[in-house]
DNA sequence: CGGGTGTTTGCATACGTATGCAAAGACCGG
DNA sequence: CCGGTCTTTGCATACGTATGCAAACACCCG
């Protein structure tokens, strides 16, 4: 850790104050919004603080007020173009609400839960947002505990008392079996994200109950855990079987294509025409032409939404009761999957 | 912006002086590295800490030491994969640093420069890296000349005083130049980054001296502006010429994976065969088998090393003379363009 | 044992700010 | 003009912490 020197000074409201004549209240009244001071002193106090390049530290207020504006990121990697997007979104309907990111990286190996939870205290951060897939439901529970905000993103739970936005996995599922089947697959293969991972859980239940249901079992499941190479040799695996699959349900996109490239690339395949491909999360490579990949949509937008109103109720109240908000988003058909066929 | 509750009451190092029968300064001293304290005293006081679970509070300290071991990160989008990348690898390093990236968006816009240099006031980061495409060089200098350190990511400048980092992006452009010439091609072409952008003009300018001095001079410059649609239109526009190119060089990749799509689906061009592609940054996506981009690899690994190590500098002593840093990456030859005859 | 030197500890204060409270000021009505 | 009521302002203090300084302690050597 680096050894740095001293800050150099700074404006201070006392500096603001003897500039303008008043107290130093008064000057922290003028930047707080809803404190009693007349016009008049508004506009000196102002007129003081542009003049001296003034403005409040926000971390000394923290000390007063108990609040950081910073809401803490837990996120894993980025290498996934879901999160990407989605933390842009994030950050901006954030910054709406004056609040800023701060990130929290824990890479892909086993999170080091203590290490990450400390950090997360030595900030009093207002509030957590979680989005990443080898969190521990022990971090979240700490937190929770510790009595910080926490709301997962993209993230289900099988604890209690922890609040979580997701899209709706198993409807999800259930959409891709329907649509498969109507266009006339008859062996059904998924590629799953990560076996700790409820929204692969989910998706993966929802597939595979609908084809159940329909008579139609599920032939074969491998792991692709999140992780474009493991996802390859999913596929080289299942295009390998003595019965092949004519379609793959692939748990995310970011696998979904790496799945595409093996298939064509390497085993000389054709998308949809020899086996039908269908992903999840609509990622914006998702729609590029190469690809051009049916796939689910997570309605990222409506999930930032939901996840910024439910952490800012947590913050105004955090006895309040946690919540899971489930967000259905459509089934986009593009070109990866045969289509069935009264859709022609 | 939403009205917050007070924040719930913590365990302060007064708390750990009391249950462990020491002062105050005690406890500080046993969590301040450097600090002198007798091994009994160490013991003592982390038992007790762990006992009511304290941490020491970062932005209390902040007041006293100048520090907040907060660094902003000024970014505009995140869609071009080369930044996911980059930021994870800028907030691994900066946590190894003791160090956290807090977000400030900028969004695709015109940026607010007055609204941006406030917020970054208002937290007293100790340093920022830049790495928006739209930053004003008026933000970065405001920024230096209020004391921030600051440095540019991927970015260079025009003006003196603000270090940066970034590839030797004239002579990407000239290696782009002298393969593309090496394998054959004879009208060339450039779809640029943003003509306000120096990596862009660098790139270009790298690219058409060497054509020149090689009396192979470029034959269009279209603008792409850092962006897929303004792209895959450069392209249109440029294969519709009465004497198309064989050979663009493109300013980034995010942009050449647009222009391959255009080509080949909207076009029905073969690339390399009807025309070669190069692109710039060598992100995740131009190595996936359906691109196979040739492109000069951005080394983000030591761009990331040398800019963290310019800030921990410019943090250590802020009267530091600033320093541009330029990194050389090498040219990964893949599918996208015809090779060199002595390559084959 | 006493003196010299180095280490450790607590006291008092400061960092930049918000806020409770009492006093002063402003305004209105009788 | 006076009394009542509301608004505004400054004082004093608190938030959680680090640090300069002086006193106490520990250790070593003659």
């Amino acid at each position: 850790m680096s050894e740095p020197t001293r800050n150099r000074r700074r404006v201070t409201a006392a500096d603001v104050a003897r500039e303008a004549g008043v107290s130093q209240s008064a000057v922290s009244r003028v930047f707080t919004e809803g404190a009693s001071v007349s016009g008049r002193m508004d506009a000196r106090v102002r007129e003081a603080a542009e003049r001296l390049g003034y403005r409040p530290n926000v971390l000394a207020r923290s000390l007063i007020t108990g609040r950081t504006r910073i809401i803490g990121l837990v996120v894993a990697y980025l290498d996934n173009p879901f999160y990407p997007d989605a933390i842009e979104k994030l950050s901006a309907a954030l910054q709406e609400e004056g609040y800023h990111l701060l990130i929290f990286t824990t890479g892909r190996t086993e999170m080091d839960v203590d290490r990450i939870f400390q950090e997360l205290m030595d900030y009093r951060v207002d509030g957590i947002i979680a989005a990443s897939i080898n969190l521990s439901g022990d971090l979240a529970k700490r937190c929770r505990e510790a009595g910080m905000p926490v709301v997962l993103f993209n993230r289900g739970t099988d604890q209690g008392g922890i609040s979580a936005v997701t899209s709706d996995n198993v409807a999800g599922g259930r959409m891709v079996a329907e649509f498969l089947l109507r266009g006339g697959h008859r062996r059904l293969a998924h590629i799953a994200g990560w076996e700790a991972s409820s929204t692969g859980r989910d998706r993966l239940q929802g597939f595979r109950d609908h084809l159940k249901g329909a008579g139609r079992p599920l032939m074969y499941v491998a792991d692709g855990a999140y992780d474009r190479h493991r996802a390859s040799e999913a596929a080289r695996f299942l295009m390998g079987q003595a019965v092949p699959p004519d379609a793959i349900f692939v748990a995310n996109d970011h696998m979904a294509l790496a799945v595409m490239d093996c298939l064509r690339h390497d085993l000389g395949l054709r998308v949809p025409e020899d086996v039908s491909i269908v992903g999840y999360d609509d990622v914006p490579m998702a729609g590029w032409p190469s690809y051009d990949l049916t796939t689910v949509r997570q309605p990222t937008r409506r999930m930032v939404e939901a996840s910024v109103a439910e952490l800012m109720r947590l913050i105004a109240a955090p006895a309040r009761q946690a919540t899971t908000t489930r967000i259905d988003g459509p089934l986009v058909v593009r070109g990866s999957a045969r289509l069935p066929e009264d859709r022609t």
